[in-house]
RNA sequence: GGGCGCAUAGCUCAGUGGAAGAGCACCUGCCUUACAAGCAGGGGGUCGCAGGUUCGAACCCUGCUGCGCCCA
């Protein structure tokens, strides 16, 4: 379907562009000539982008779909402009998610983890990864997607393993990893420690109760939302200065259930604002209380197991901590201890990232890298210009993340992942092991059961992908990667974590140049798709009905730097009929000989439409390239639309049928600029729409494709100020007819005879024909009898034109229309006179502005005389 | 509780001090030889509210209201 010749060399194109038919197989075309494998021994400039690694269990939705196309557009373009161009795509191994997908997998065989072991379970989920994994790699191709394949990494790969292990040795060595028992986010259900960021807090309905510990005076209420972890209690703390408690701090109160006398305590961090101003202290299972126990030397007691199952204390031994809550409360009001509940209360609950479980803070021994150098870099180099963060407004952002962080949480209690390479000995030894290093080996020497974070292997994607720890040709010819582009919930998961490692393996270079944060999709009224809403879309489903090029391109266009985008299924369809437009106007232009084989005439040769589409060109291929490299996605398509559709399609071609018709030189001409033009804005379009302008380029230029084409420049010609008013004075002058061709009820296609007076007045002699062709008006025959007549007011003078409606005119809806013109310009004279009558005005804006309204003030004048005159010999008629 | 952002046409959004815009939706008429996935014409806005700065404010400042997001 893409090159069709008939006998005489004409290429021709089938009536409709049917992309679901064509675009595998381009897509494979391109793939096969290695137009997306990179050439570390090029001597081009670098242009590199790692892919942000998707999920190894994931399928494409829309914001990948999003990302996606950023991306390819991006590397299209740099392509076309000569780089070369590296980008690389992947998957993480994506530790929780797998971890669950295979277990699910083995209940159904009614089997766990732990029946197969630990090896054999790995292994199982290798194959999984084998049968079912990546589904997203072959999605990525359905969209276009123009990744070196042949560079395709995966978190778990033998070579990403190794720069794990090295990175695990060097932070180990230089005392920023460290192993430690701390409050960490617990999934009970996961079973494994999780990193605050994976941790997501939702306002939820709870209760809040107020238990009195103690009797008498002695007596103290405290507060809580988590009744169950008053088992756990080690204290009371209030505040230092607060009246209320004075007496009782340093004193004990009996904490009530257990039989345990606790201490109350005095710290600064008890807000006495809040409730009774005395809360309980659960060291084990309150990552604030942990801290008011560190510092007053309590003890921590732990009352749960790690799938939140309380453990101690008789009667509530084995109940899940959701059952042992109630239970609790009722005990304590059996003894009257409860003073007041709060129902529903709402407050923050963390969840489980990725199995919404509610999070439980837990007392646990793991391994933590030490992030405060690392993020003081990381932030540095945002600071110092060396990364710069598009939209800017976000650096901030990213500026309070970094600089107030905690230490990461690595140690996953899973079995999918890279395993910490430390080995305890016998004797209490803890020794890290580097990757060309063997493990001690003898009596009692284990490894530590636990896996890394999966963030921690996906940190080290700029580089780790490219080679390291080894020095390679890939490494020293593509790091720093210029861009790295993803949406702005990614930053703190993953674009701060690269930057930490990228500064700290490469010598303090930072991982990418440009980091381009890019918003979420919404549905059509701006919610945010979810699965629960039911308002998910689909891009594959897009790209099925629509085609690819129409899913990308909607994209794009809604891409805005900053803000969120809405997307509806009306969208896509409007995308799918630019394409369309653009594939028969480009049928009309090679049905009628448009050729690029054939150079565009000298200027002079050429007429006031063809210089002024040739300019407009020009200044479209100057945008466009600026919104480019300001990441001005939405901009940049919009830019090529409106060029495309309303001056090319509109106003060009309808105006290169009358050239052409005039046959001889004056249509060879016209071909050549129909072909040039075409032939550029096709190219600008490529990186947004691939598919189609490879179908179109290559029909039209015969060439072998338009990914290795070069990118347009602006040709540096002076624009033709003289033609472009011209065509303006047309592009009015037929607007007008049009509307009093509609007013009087004239059917479009219906021929009318007419005469158009004064254009040489307006200098725009040489445009009647076209003005004629566009309006549909014969020339007088020999009955002509004009019956009507009106003016049409340009910069250049004024045009009369008379038309032969063959009759009476619709005088009611004339007159309509000229009321309406005239208080428009009414108001125009109003609103200019009243600027101009102000001599604040006059004295203090700008020459320049008052010049303007001056001539604004005379045109409407002009058309208020007009338009007056008209009224009136339409009363006399 | 802390921080940030948004409020412009029915919907989704552009618009950084000098004539209120786009896409979609809507109304009317058209199969006019590239295109009905289209063509031509048209209607539609107190630019959230209230003050202020300015000759001039959708745009700058202050307050208010209503939404949203991030963090705790």
């Amino acid at each position: 379907m893409t090159e069709h010749r008939t006998a005489d060399q004409t290429p021709t194109l089938p009536p409709s562009w049917n992309p679901a038919e064509v675009e595998a197989e381009l897509y494979q075309r391109w793939v096969d000539r290695g137009y997306f494998t990179a050439d570390a021994s090029s001597d081009k400039p670098p242009y590199t982008i790692v892919l942000p690694p998707p999920n190894v269990t994931g399928s494409l939705h829309m914001g990948h779909a999003l990302n996606h196309t950023v991306m390819d557009a991006l590397t299209r373009r740099r392509r076309m402009q000569g780089y070369e161009v590296l980008w690389l795509p992947g998957m993480d191994h994506a530790g929780i998610a797998t971890q669950n997908v295979v277990e699910r997998q083995l209940a159904e065989e009614g089997l766990s983890r732990h029946d197969l072991g630990r090896e054999k379970f790995v292994e199982r989920v290798w194959q999984w990864k084998a049968e079912s994994g990546g589904q997203i790699l072959g999605q990525m191709r359905r969209i276009g997607d123009g990744v070196d394949w042949s560079r395709e990494r995966f978190t778990m790969d033998e070579g990403l393993s190794k720069a794990v292990l090295t990175i695990f040795k060097k932070l180990y060595d230089d005392d920023l990893i460290y192993r430690a028992e701390r409050i960490i986010n617990w999934c009970p259900r996961c079973r494994t420690a999780l990193s605050d960021i994976e941790v997501e807090h939702s306002e939820d309905e709870g209760e809040l109760v107020s238990i009195r510990y103690g009797e008498g005076d002695n007596a103290i209420v405290v507060a809580t939302t988590r009744a169950e972890t008053m088992l756990g209690d080690t204290a009371v703390a209030v505040h230092p200065d607060d009246e209320r408690y004075q007496h009782l701090i340093g004193t004990e109160v009996e904490l009530p259930l257990t039989g345990r006398r606790v201490p109350i305590v005095a710290d600064e961090h008890v807000d006495p604002a809040f409730g009774t101003g005395a809360v309980k202290v659960t060291p084990a299972h309150d990552p604030n209380d942990f801290e008011i126990g560190q510092r007053h030397n309590l003890p921590s007691i732990t009352v749960m197991n790690e799938v939140g199952v309380i453990t101690a204390h008789g009667p509530f031994e084995g109940l899940d901590r959701f059952e042992a809550r109630p239970a609790v409360v009722a005990a304590l009001r059996e003894q009257g201890r409860i003073v007041a509940e709060k129902r529903p209360y709402l407050h923050a609950v963390g969840h489980c990232s990725r199995c919404d479980t509610v999070v439980e803070p837990r007392l646990s021994l793991q391994w933590f890298v030490r992030v405060a150098p690392l993020a003081r870099a990381a932030g540095d180099a945002v600071r110092d210009g060396r990364t710069r963060i598009h939209p800017p407004e976000l650096a901030k952002r990213y500026f309070d993340w970094v600089d107030n962080l905690h230490d990461w949480c690595i140690s996953r209690q899973l079995w999918w992942g890279h395993r910490i390479p430390v080995w305890y000995g016998p004797e209490g030894q803890t020794v890290c092991v580097g990757p060309d290093e063997q493990p001690p080996t003898g009596e009692g020497w284990h490894q530590d059961e636990d896996v890394l974070d999966t963030w921690f292997s996906s940190g080290l994607w700029p580089f780790s992908t490219l080679g390291w720890p080894e020095r390679t040709a890939d490494l020293a010819r593509f790091y720093p990667t210029t861009v790295l582009s993803t949406g702005y919930d990614i930053l703190f998961f993953w674009v701060a974590r690269m930057m930490m490692f990228g500064l700290y393996a490469m010598d303090d270079v930072q991982p990418f140049d440009h980091v381009f944060l890019h918003g979420l999709i919404r549905d059509a009224s701006g919610k945010k798709m979810s699965k629960s809403r039911g308002n998910v879309i689909d891009p594959l489903d897009w790209a099925d009905r629509y085609g690819a090029d129409a899913l990308r391109f909607t994209l794009a266009r809604g891409t805005n730097p900053g803000s969120d985008m809405a997307l509806a299924e009306e969208w896509a369809a409007g995308s799918r009929n630019f394409c369309t437009k653009l594939w028969n106007a480009t049928r009309f232009a090679l049905a009628n000989g448009a050729t690029t084989a054939q150079p565009v005439p000298p200027r002079e040769q050429l007429t006031d439409v063809d210089r002024w589409i040739l300019d407009r060109l020009d200044a479209t291929t100057a945008e466009v390239d600026g919104l480019f490299e300001a990441f001005q996605f939405g901009k940049l398509c919009d830019a090529l639309y409106h060029f495309t559709w309303d001056e090319f399609c509109d106003w060009y071609v309808e105006l290169a049928k009358v050239q052409l018709a005039e046959g001889g030189e004056r249509a060879d001409a016209t071909r050549a600029v129909l072909g040039h033009v075409l032939d550029v804005v096709l190219r600008l379009l490529h990186p947004v729409i691939p598919f189609i302008t490879e179908t179109l380029w290559t029909t039209l230029t015969g060439a072998e494709s338009v990914v290795v084409a070069a990118w347009p420049a602006p040709s540096g010609q002076q624009p033709d100020e003289t033609a472009a008013r011209r065509v303006e004075g047309v592009q009015k002058l037929v607007t007008e007819i049009r509307r009093f061709r509609a007013d009087q009820g004239i059917k479009p296609g219906q021929r009318v005879a007419g005469r158009v007076r004064g254009a040489c007045c307006a200098d725009l002699l040489d445009h009647v024909p076209s003005v004629r062709a566009l309006t549909r008006l014969d020339e007088p025959g020999e009955r002509y009898a004009a019956s009507v007549t009106f003016e049409v007011g340009l910069p250049t003078g004024t045009v009369k034109v008379e038309l032969d409606t063959s009759g009476a005119i619709d005088v009611v809806a004339e007159r309509k229309r000229l009321a309406k013109d005239l208080a428009t310009a009414e108001k125009e004279l109003a609103q200019c006179e009243g600027k101009l009558d102000n001599p604040a005005f006059t004295e203090r804006a700008p020459a320049e502005v008052v010049a303007k309204i001056r001539e604004r003030r005379a045109a409407a004048q002009q058309d208020i005389d007009r338009i007056t005159a008209r009224i009136e010999a339409l009363l006399g008629s």
